[in-house]
Order: structure tokens, then C-alpha cells, then sequence
DNA sequence: TCGAGATTGTTCGGATACGAATAATCTCAG
DNA sequence: CTGAGATTATTCGTATCCGAACAATCTCGA
């Protein structure tokens, strides 16, 4: 969502199609920001960070996710990427194809798969992540320091808020 | 990204594996929350708003962009939705095959395609837009009154960031 | 006028995304 | 010990999603 008209614009457009309704253009605006945001932090990353490795975006967050935790269980690494077993399956297929992680059955429990980084997976992530760090610092840097904290708080309200609506 | 471990069982696991590095947590938790909040929300409005009407998220959007600025541009379309032309056309035919949405070609310029809502898409729109800004009122509610036009406007302070930085 | 270059929407190939159905495995009451 | 029910990863069908290649159309200098 990278539009190119103004919010005035937008909302004056908005206010032409619905005159006859109120709306809290306000709410709008925290919704509507965020996506743009998540959606124009995404795409940054993924043309400044990922592009020469030629991975996709939930691709490295399944690596990374399986980075940290490894030996991961599948439904783990799908809970923390945020997507379903089934898309994972997919994305491991991928990373499997690329030689970047491996698949193998628990001993203990014959149902759960475990998920490893290869060599080659590690490598990758040790240069990968600081990398990703740097521009997570860089993207920060353009809010007031003293202002990191309760803004990611906020977003976190945000996800705590509607997940426990889910339930 | 909804994961089950908590900020410090991560942050603990992270140094385990980059002990040797300096890492940002702080950053790290923006640009984090962020993707947790924007998936979170999105699941939100698709399970309680959109999942009725059998539209997805970029469906909806796209229809809402269509809807603002009738009659649109499918370029115009594309940059305003956050999607790319390609994923646009596939959209289109959706949209198309539901009834909703109908292209044509524009008198003026026999390259581009104008797209308007049919009049079932007119009517989906006035009922489903309320509903979309009750949630957003609903979900904005979470962040102190005070405080939400500061948070937008972090938010779009990213936006407008991570974009400069793309040309 | 005309044609090289620019712009636009579509197609194509491949990856991602999900819900539902499925097969394999485990649990645990009886 | 056993089998009904629960849990897990995969497969299947369908819809996104994108970059690159493409065809149609427009622009504008010579």
C-alpha cells in the first residue's frame, strides 16, 4: 500500500463516497499506516537483505526461526512465522531444495518432523542475521529514541489485542 | 509471526547463537512487532469482517481502492493496493468473476484499462466499509486516545523511510 | 510522417498461502 | 492390550503474489 495520493486527497474522496456516514478517519489512519508500513519494511528488506540470496521473505523468517530454536518441530516454526503447517511444508520443500535445512522424523514421537540447518543453512544465517540487524537499526533510527519502547509496545497491544479476540 | 515463546526466552536463545555480536533488541522488536501486529490485524479483519463475503484481504482493498477512485486506473490501482500489476490482473478476474468489478478500456489511451465497481459491488462496499471502520475503531481503542495520532505517524514515518530509500 | 523508445496490461513460470481431507502415529480409558 | 479419539505433517485444490518477457499502444524528435 503505497499510494501516491495524499491523505487529504484520500480522505476527501472518502468523504464524497460515504458524506452521508461518520467515520473516525483517525482509527483509519493507524490501520491503514500500519499496513503500509509492514507492507514498505518488507519490501525493503527484502530488496536490501535478501534479494542476493535469493530468498523470499517468509522463507528467511522460517530459517531464522529454525536458526534459533533448532532442532525445531515443524508446528513450532509454523506458530512463530505465522503461517499454516500446509505453507510450510512448501517452504521447506524450498530450503530442503536450496540445501539450506533439512527435515528428519523424531525418534520420540514419529508424528513430529525436526527441522535442522545445514552447513551451508548456517553459513548463510551467521552473515544474514547481522546484516538484518543493521537495517532493523537503520529503519529505527527514524523514530526518537525515546520513543522506540512505547512504539513497539503499542504494536504489540495491537497483535495481543486481536489474537485474544480469535479465541 | 504469533509466536508461543516469550520476548526473553528469544532474546536468550538469540544470544546463544550470536554471543559474539552486538545486537539491537530494540530494533529488533520494532521492526518485529510490526510484522506481528500488521498479521495479526490483517487475520482480524479477514476472520470478523471479510470472511462473510468471501473476499480476501487484497481483494477487499483493492476493491476499496477501486470504490475511492472510480473510475481507476489498474496502474493507479496496483501502487494505491501495494501489489504488483501482475498480481492486479489476477485479482481483476476475480473480482470480475464475482460480479463486483467490471475493466474497460479507456477511450483516451488504448493502453490503459478503467476499472469500475458493478452495482452488487456498489452495494457490497457501502455495507462492508462501516463494518471495516467499526473494527478499525474497535482496534484502535486498544492505544491510549492520546497516542494514536503520534503512533500513525511513526508508522507512517517508516513508510515514507523505507520508500525514500528504494529510488 | 514515422519510427525508436517509453508506457501499460497481460501472460507465464515458479513460489507462497490457506482450508479441507488424508495417512501415520500417539494417547489413554476400559 | 486395544481401539476410539486426538495430534501431526502432508497432499490437494485454488487463490495470491511477483519478476520477466511480451504485445499493444502512445510519445515525440527529426
Amino acid at each position: 500500500m503505497a499510494g501516491s495520493h495524499t491523505l487529504a486527497e484520500t480522505e476527501s474522496q472518502i468523504t464524497s463516497r460515504l458524506s452521508h456516514m461518520t467515520l473516525d478517519f483517525e482509527a483509519m489512519a493507524v490501520t491503514s499506516n500500519l499496513f503500509r508500513a509492514a507492507s514498505a519494511v518488507r519490501n525493503h528488506f527484502e530488496r536490501n537483505v535478501l534479494a542476493e540470496s535469493g530468498l523470499s521473505w517468509t522463507a528467511f523468517v522460517v530459517l531464522w526461526v529454525t536458526w534459533i530454536w533448532e532442532p525445531a518441530e515443524t508446528r513450532d516454526i509454523a506458530e512463530e512465522s505465522g503461517i499454516s503447517k500446509a505453507t510450510l511444508t512448501g517452504v521447506l520443500k524450498t530450503l530442503e531444495k536450496m540445501d539450506l535445512a533439512e527435515r528428519s522424523r523424531s525418534d520420540a514421537d514419529g508424528r513430529l518432523v525436526l527441522v535442522n540447518l545445514t552447513q551451508k543453512g548456517h553459513k548463510l544465517m551467521e552473515n544474514l542475521f547481522p546484516a538484518f540487524n543493521r537495517q532493523e537499526i537503520e529503519i529505527s533510527s527514524n523514530i526518537p529514541a525515546g520513543e522506540r519502547a512505547g512504539f513497539a509496545d503499542m504494536l504489540r497491544i495491537l497483535t495481543t489485542y486481536t489474537q485474544e479476540q480469535a479465541k
